[in-house]
DNA sequence: ATGGTAGAGCATCTA
């Protein structure tokens, strides 16, 4: 099973580039952050036409996620659980595909160590852990993916100086991120790519960035135990940065080595 | 000198 997560940055302006993908690589899901769509807009009917079911949560703007998927798509939840404060801006989305519970997460920016919304975006990873904590097991299959604007070590930015005083590398960001993997989440792509650096998924569209090499790893798929287990490949589909009106993130993908289950033996995932 | 570019939407806000 290999599961695709993607920073598509407007799914209007990235419509062409998304279809063209999912025709090439037929990932069995995709998990879209910033569709910058309210869910009347999502193109759900041109997605069916490619073979996949889908679940959207959006109101407009900003933000707004999605999980596409192949292998079935069952018990969607829009938001945190209701249990838990809501997901006001639409930054979250969950739903069983073939026997692995998936989440599509876009975390808060934090915009800056000083700004109200960093605090915020920890208060949200927060929510995240009980989230995790009352809706899944452990022993369950689970991936939880998307752009989580955190850097989880200095090897994961291009120059940890050019970040000294910034967000998506403070300490008390790392440690919200961590409190989320250790509910029973690994970063398979870290364990696989073990001190290798120059590894990113995000570069900025100033200053040439992409083309220097100069990224970030913040998108990612953390896993649960059963499937890090079994994890067969992680990459970065760095062509999809390329060419004409590309996003400013390129899609991650990790495989497993489990066969999709149908619905009905999904309840124990 | 707080730069640069992209997207939404039409003045800025977000990233």
């Amino acid at each position: 099973m290999r599961i695709a997560t993607w920073n598509v940055n407007s799914l209007n302006a990235r419509m062409p580039r998304v279809e063209q993908w999912l025709a090439d690589v037929r990932p069995d899901v995709l998990c879209m952050q910033e569709t910058k769509l309210a869910d009347s807009g999502f193109p759900a009917m041109a997605f069916e036409a490619m073979g996949y079911e889908s679940v959207h949560h959006g109101d407009g703007r900003w933000n707004g996620v999605a999980i596409l998927s192949r292998i079935g798509l069952t018990d969607p939840l829009v938001g945190f659980e209701p249990g838990l404060e809501p997901d006001t801006d639409t930054r979250l989305v969950s739903a069983t595909c073939g026997g692995v519970r998936v989440t599509s997460v876009y975390v808060p920016n934090g915009r800056s160590v000083d700004d109200p919304h960093y605090q915020y975006k920890l208060s949200w990873l927060g929510r995240l852990r009980s989230h995790l904590d009352t809706t899944c097991r452990t022993d369950g299959k689970v991936v939880v993916c998307g752009d989580f604007n955190i850097a989880p070590e200095d090897i994961d930015v291009w120059d940890p100086t050019a970040f000294i005083g910034s967000t998506h590398v403070t300490a008390p960001e790392r440690d919200a991120l961590a409190a989320v993997r250790e509910w029973g989440l690994v970063d398979t792509f870290r364990q696989r790519y073990d001190g290798v650096e120059g590894l990113y998924s995000y570069w900025d569209y100033t200053a040439g960035r992409f083309h220097k090499r100069q990224g970030m790893r913040i998108d990612y798929l953390l896993a649960s135990a059963p499937l890090a287990e079994r994890s067969t490949v992680d990459l970065v589909d760095r062509n999809a940065r390329k060419g004409t009106k590309p996003s400013d993130h390129a899609p991650v993908i990790a495989g497993y080595d489990v066969d999709a289950e149908d619905a009905e033996d999904a309840e124990d995932a």
